[in-house]
DNA sequence: GTGAAAGCGCTAACAC
DNA sequence: GTGTTAGCGCTTTCAC
């Protein structure tokens, strides 16, 4: 074990007492000790057929004498359905943008009262669908995920049987799913378009991995204001690393000590971003910098970015979850979330020589 | 709905087909397409009995043929007692600290093959209770929680009953459970002697929320440095918000303002800290500053910490819940984990007049 | 190595 | 309003 333990407070009587073991009360003890049926219990606690206030009352001390507490996994059993709980694949915990729409899942469900249970992959293909199946077999209600994989056909069988899949982020490869995404192009542009406004003309594109559906569609825009601009598109100019074991920062500080360094910088998302912040340090005449993604320290430090709401991200997708589950026949749908830049500083340094 | 649909990609054969209704396989569903019995079916899935090669094979491919999946909660229901599943109750989702936990139990219960059901109370002590329900209907074999509440009494019935609590970042109260905190004390007292080692006698501490666990033993750990060294500890320095909308920033501005302001700061946590910098932007001489959680950009923004592993924390509290599962009776533990002091610059300015 | 029967905790269907 | 019966999908006896 790594880490020490410093107290050992107490021998637990953890579990039970030894002599006596006490065991979970079901509906039927319950029942008995209020002296009704089993169903009569059922319906307090269902709370959608008329039981007698008297008797619910009678139902309730009984329950509370024995520590009575449902059992959901039995009721959703019984009803045979999918049940409530929502399940979410998510690439990686650890990236703020990621979280944001895992804390707007988990808000939304929870106004709700659908549990949810998260489940990451590292942003790894392959386990990607080793954990659908792991929620598919809980019974899942609805599958919300971030797409890694360029191929979820594999859960086409179960969009069949009825649970719907609601991509977030990146659209579903193969696969019939609502999908809720940025208006990555769009933003890409525009960033690119504020910097070439201030005067610059030698703006670079820098981002790791580059091969998701977020980064094709960002370095388009970017490539569209260019375009534009009636600037050709130079490759030279677009960092697109694609390993994520690659070190960023140490490309985009090659770039910034070249001769023919670039005057403003576009990074593609929060990380390349704080990579780009780092490659620029000490530097005399730092680049102009757009950021993709807000973070939380941006403003201490200037940086302007195109920002967005990941919370919003994620209550979308998980309305639509909700919605699909009510309305399994309704339309399948594809939401765009909009893009907006945030004027800090870093993005509006003119180009220096 | 807050968001623009932007395309209605296709009506949805969303669900089936209204005539083909396809309906999940179950398990008897396979034993007859395979020819066997269903307890065949179910020791071919349960690998641990013997089935021989030919059977299974036979099983697994109906099972193929039929898109079988085994449904887990029918599988806990029938063994009774709990089921693999663990719940963990956070806090807040949009904190990178609870978010570095949640990382690490997700990775370490994902090892393990235990699913995660994630419940956020939003920091509001009643909703911890009701989430804590909601969790143990579904039979949850563990309960890992960030108490909120100064309370958790409620949880003694379920400990009896074989569930056990693991408390994180912050000890249960009134309750046996076990615990996975920071060394606070010794971390605050360690950022203090550094300032004081500078040559700082005006040191102030910050924080919101003040009442809760960590800052009360961080405060001491403040406290202790100042007396070792001499210094009377003074209240006027102690920032000591307990009121989350209240704006720490303008009341540190305040401070820094005063005629005798500190030379130097303690910011209580990641939050404090942040709050800490946006009230010393454009200070000609900005006062040392050691902030309590280590932060993405703090190498970027130069911010000296007391840095710790939350992500360690989470898998520390994970496997305390793995351990107590197994072992029921096992002791009850505590374990603190370290804190350390990252030197990056805004904690090694000396006083200046 | 395989099968038949019973039952986990609950609720839908149908009584009364 | 309340009770009875059956059964959700699976696994645990206990057979053979």
């Amino acid at each position: 074990m790594s880490y020490a333990v410093i107290g050992v407070i107490a021998r637990a009587s953890h579990g039970a007492q030894a002599m006596t073991v006490q065991t979970r009360a079901t509906l039927d003890d319950v029942a008995k000790l209020a002296g009704v049926s089993a169903k009569t219990v059922s319906r307090v606690y269902a709370q959608r057929e008329k039981v007698s206030a008297e008797t619910v009352e009678r139902v309730l001390s009984a329950a509370k004498r024995l520590r009575f507490r449902p059992n959901s996994l039995a009721r959703s059993l019984r009803r045979g359905g999918p049940s409530k709980t929502i399940g979410f694949i998510m690439g990686e915990l650890l990236n703020p943008f990621y979280y944001g729409i895992a804390a707007g899942i988990e808000r939304e469900l929870a106004a709700h009262g659908s549990p949810l249970i998260v489940a990451t992959t590292d942003d790894s293909p392959d386990g990607e669908e080793h954990v659908a199946d792991a929620l598919l077999a809980q019974r899942v209600g609805a599958l919300l995920m971030i797409p890694v994989g360029d191929d979820q056909s594999y859960l086409e069988g179960e969009r069949q049987l009825g649970t719907p899949v609601i991509a977030i982020d990146r659209p579903a490869r193969n696969l019939v799913a609502d999908a809720v995404v940025l208006e990555n192009r769009a933003g890409a542009r525009t960033a690119t378009t504020a910097l070439l406004t201030q005067g610059h003309r030698e703006i670079a594109y820098v981002c790791n991995p580059a091969s998701v559906y977020t980064q094709l569609e960002r370095v388009q825009g970017y490539r569209d204001a260019l375009r534009d601009a009636g600037i050709a598109v130079d490759g030279r100019r677009e960092v697109l690393l694609d390993d994520m074991s690659l070190p960023l920062e140490d490309t985009v500080r090659e770039l910034l000590c070249a001769a023919d360094a670039p005057t403003a910088i576009v990074a593609g998302n929060n990380r390349a971003c704080v990579a780009a912040l780092r490659a620029m340090r000490g530097l005399r005449h730092p680049p102009a910098l757009i950021g993709f993604d807000d973070f939380d320290t941006a403003d201490v430090l200037g940086v302007s970015v195109i920002a967005h709401d990941p919370v919003e991200m994620g209550r979308t997708a998980a309305r639509l979850a909700l919605e699909r589950m009510a309305d399994p026949a309704g339309f399948t749908t594809r939401v765009e979330l909009p893009t907006w830049l945030i004027r800090r500083g870093s993005g509006e340094r003119p180009p220096e020589r």
